[in-house]
DNA sequence: AACTATTGATAAAG
DNA sequence: TCTTTATCAATAGTT
């Protein structure tokens, strides 16, 4: 289909071969696209020009991913070689993690039945120092609920005793009011009980 | 290129289709051959009929996985999504999965600093409860291994006394010789030790 | 499948 | 590269 007919062997010369390129590259990709809509098919086709430019053509309603999903479970090929294995090493290597940690909580926990006595006395050890490590940290909490605990109880008793004050004075000028006696009044011991009480506590944060 | 020219739209005709199909497929392949042949270019086609036959071509001196490689280096997309996706929610998955086990382990050895009261009460149960279930099966062994010493003991004893009796019996046979006296050989009082020991302590199994 | 008239693709030239 | 054109190749419709 030209003014000659040409064998089909490499075209040794550039220019040409690479005109011959251009040509029958746009030939391809117009048959394919044809293909695809005369005969509905899918077609999927790449062509890298022998400088390494890429050329392709994908019919339309699917996309090469797809073709190529397609195309490795009919034929069995596997195209996804490098990203897919190292992908799948790196599950297995997670997994592998995962089931290392699924046995030692099961062995925290007592629930693995085929333990070594010399494991067991290990497993016992690690418990002790966790159990060790937890009373430590609650007994901390403990000491700040009493340091608290106290701090209210004086606080308690200052008010107290300020109420007490306050109730005499009152009682006292009551009195003084009923029998017409009236000395100058002791303002401070009248005033209300906040102005008297200092902010109190400032440590006392209990977690929500 | 045929008796008519027809317009590049779905034929409708299934029959017809399959027959155009067969033909162009053929010329595709063919064409996607030579240029290989002619341009020294990389080609990768894969076709599927609409009955979901698969046909391809690759060229020589490579192979469909390294084309799409190629392909997936030059255009930047991505053809393997679809694994690849499942693949990495896979990993996300198991990793959550580690973080959470992990966390756990951390709050049974004591190492995690942020905790609450109430969840160190509930992580000192799960330690206690470890505890109890490890000390029941550390008794269990000490049990067996205290069964098995007795046995052993027992064994001991029977063996020191028949080792006794048989050296008082040697003994007396000796001074009966030295005395040029020969009342009839007791046989079984020479048998060495094994024959008289039984098969013992079938329980003893000690895991290696 | 095979045939063949016709269109389509393209080699070589401009 | 793009266009032209002479020629060959592909194939639509038919048998």
């Amino acid at each position: 289909m030209g003014r000659g007919k040409i064998e089909i062997k490499r075209i040794e010369n550039s220019t040409n071969r690479q005109v011959t390129f251009s040509k029958r590259r746009n030939g391809i990709l117009k048959k394919a696209r044809e293909i695809s809509v005369l005969c509905d098919a899918e077609v999927g086709v790449v062509v890298f020009s022998s400088a390494g430019k890429l050329y392709d053509y994908c019919s339309p309603k699917t996309t090469l991913p797809k073709i190529l999903e397609k195309y490795q479970a009919n034929s069995g090929k596997i195209l996804w070689d490098e990203k897919h294995k190292s992908l799948s090493a790196e599950i297995d290597r997670i997994k592998k993690e995962n089931d290392n940690m699924q046995i030692e909580l099961r062995h925290l926990k007592g629930e693995d039945l085929t333990l070594q006595p010399k494991e067991l006395i290990a497993i016992e050890e690690a418990l002790q120092n966790g159990q060790t490590k937890l009373r430590d940290k609650q007994m901390e909490h403990w000491r700040m609920l009493r340091r608290n605990e106290k701090m209210l109880e004086e606080e308690n008793k200052l008010l107290a005793f300020r109420l007490h004050q306050q109730d005499v004075a009152l009682t006292g000028s009551m009195r003084d009011l009923e029998l017409g006696y009236h000395p100058g009044r002791d303002f401070a011991s009248q005033m209300p009980i906040t102005f008297h009480v200092q902010p109190s506590h400032p440590n006392l944060q209990e977690e929500k």
